[in-house]
DNA sequence: AGTATATTTGCAACTTAGTTGCATTAATAG
DNA sequence: CTATTAATGCAACTAAGTTGCAAATATACT
């Protein structure tokens, strides 16, 4: 179901991500092609990718949003309970292949959970 | 150190956390509080009361930001590792008494964590 | 290749959450 | 009860994200 179409821009946004395979708030992906695709574009592309399977969203510190390369996201069932971890110092958001387990609540049916762990990353330990 | 004053807005504010202390939307007391408190006023009403370790702030779905009151948390050290819980249907935010263990990271210093999980609520799943 | 069709894009204008500066008001200390 | 300092209201602003619509472009079909 092609219904994504290969178009100039999906390609942009596709290397931004293979570049550094980390994280990328929507800020700094309208900002990167400001001069090459329209901020309003940039919105739903990302948002077709998501749907597709390709990306996955979720919310930085600020409530930014930020998009991510899926691993094991298929285009139905988005497996998003891996924590983010946004570093304090420089504000870049890897994923962790980490899981979190949610506890069992009483009469409650859960659905989803998002993590967002903080504190210095790796390369700002040093 | 008394700091916050006990002006006529902020007896406002804690009666509504008062009144069902669950976690309120700040657009939700912006609204309810429209004809009696400026817009600018309860946003920094509610800064202060943070500040002072009366309430904690989180963010919702949609990157909205709620408050809660604090029970553990003193003014200095927030004890804000307990998770929220957002019903996908009613859109209301409970605080969980339950504690999440965050996983160690090598190489990373942890300082903190957000925890947002998403599904229907007590009241909702009957 | 050339054309039809449906998707995608750019633009401008808009919405919404949250912030800032500044003059006025009100709470507290003395 | 006055002086001092914090808190408030207002208006204007910022920044993230959205919407409607006409123009452009990718794909399917012959």
């Amino acid at each position: 179901m092609g219904v994504v179409r290969k178009t100039q821009s999906v390609s942009l946004v596709l290397e931004a991500f293979k570049a550094d395979s980390k994280a990328i708030s929507v800020i700094d992906l309208v900002d990167r092609f400001n001069d090459k695709i329209n901020k309003t574009t940039v919105y739903r592309v990302l948002d077709r990718l998501e749907d597709d399977g390709v990306l996955h969203s979720f919310l930085g510190v600020n409530g930014i949003k930020w998009y991510a390369p899926c691993k094991d996201c298929s285009e139905h069932k988005h497996s998003d309970v891996h924590p983010h971890f946004q570093c304090t110092d420089c504000g870049k958001i890897d994923c962790l292949n980490v899981d979190i387990t949610i506890p069992k609540l009483p009469n409650r049916e859960v659905v989803g959970a998002q993590v967002l762990i903080q504190g210095k990353c790796e390369a700002c330990c040093n």
